[in-house]
DNA sequence: GCTTTTTTGTACCGTATCGCAATTTATTTA
DNA sequence: TAAATAAATTGCGATACGGTACAAAAAAGC
């Protein structure tokens, strides 16, 4: 197998960067996250990340892909969150408390208040008039209901959930409140009160 | 008592109007919800109304104003659709399909794809930046609790409901669906599916 | 040292943005 | 008919927008 591709000092030819793309990313994510897509303007970005339009430009695209690449970097360090809490070895609702603080935990996460989930908070808006913008919403949605659905299956397994019960079904009403929880943190609402409507989400859908 | 406020022939001093607030309203309602705050316009809200923007400025205040204006009216629409559902002389989960059925009949009622709630999905994007907005979002969402919650009440007070449930916490519970009905919807998932969706949390709740 | 390659910095293009001042038009009252 | 009132229209001002052309700068290859 070749090499270079990842050990990143491969002597590239011409003038290094100045910047740090994975670290450009992550900020242009966190302006994106608080502002929204269309609020948050090129230069914004360049603020934010230090590097000016062109090479904005030339490292990431135009705006709305800087903006797709943003999310995807927010989907997997979502991903990175979750998914233990689905997969250790606990009973159904210890998992799906686990599951709800995790997310809490990212949409509480802002230095300026909480900001919920960049995609649902944010794509939205643009959703309706963008193409792209809502088919990578409608797969965030996707991708989270097969997370949780999986999870339902494998307590049906378990046998701790009646034979005769839907898995993917609950799976979908457990993303239900996920969905909830990004825009009621968005709106400033506690967390305090959030974490007490989750909690009685995964007690409800844990005894279906 | 006097007259005069809303008997709108009453002879007004200068030069008539050339439209009408309430159908202006709600065609800049038609266009925010569609495309969120930031990325409409005063060029495209003085479009779609036919109004220049000095007419607009002058009747609905600057483009915050508009908005909010645009979101009570989508607010007032919404209850005036949802709230029989809730009255109606009939069992729980009936009212809960129902309620459902008649949230999708909103979220799917645009003329080029579904556009979920306006509030939901438009307000997300610019509540973090925005104070006044996201207090618009939470009050909406605490409005929405506060509809649902009372179906409870009822539900527990004729019991529906064994005694010990808190109507409160179910209450929220059922907004969740709602929530999830709305970024769903803009999303592009199916009328059916959702429809599924619903029903399953209609039933699941009114078990509890 | 000279060329090649890549990124940076500056400056700019054409257009769109929100908001408003000044003027014109239409209607009622005196 | 003349004054008063209110809305429509025009047009502008200042700035912000996404996107790019172009030259200077910094490294590697020869």
């Amino acid at each position: 197998m070749q090499n270079d591709t990842k050990p990143k000092a491969a002597k590239r030819r011409g003038r290094p960067r100045s910047y740090d793309p994975e670290q450009a990313l992550q900020q242009v994510m966190d302006s994106c996250w608080s502002g929204g897509y269309s609020a948050t303007s090129l230069d914004d970005l360049s603020m934010a990340t230090g590097m000016n339009r062109p090479s904005l430009y030339a490292a990431f695209g135009n705006k709305q892909s800087i903006y797709l690449q943003a999310m995807e970097k927010f989907s997997t360090h979502m991903a990175e969150q979750l998914e233990p809490a689905l997969t250790a070895d606990q009973p159904l609702e210890a998992a799906l408390r686990a599951f709800y603080s995790r997310v809490l935990n990212v949409y509480f996460s802002g230095d300026d208040g909480p900001r919920g989930c960049m995609v649902m908070c944010t794509a939205t808006s643009e959703a309706h008039a963008d193409p792209q913008i809502r088919q990578y919403l409608d797969r965030t949605l996707q991708r989270i209901d097969a997370l949780l659905i999986s999870r339902f299956e494998r307590a049906l397994a378990d046998g701790e959930l009646p034979s005769d019960t839907d898995p993917a079904t609950l799976g979908k009403l457990a993303a239900t409140t996920m969905h909830s929880l990004a825009l009621r943190s968005r709106a400033g609402q506690s967390r305090a009160s959030l974490k007490r409507l989750s909690d009685a989400s995964a007690r409800m859908l844990a005894r279906a």
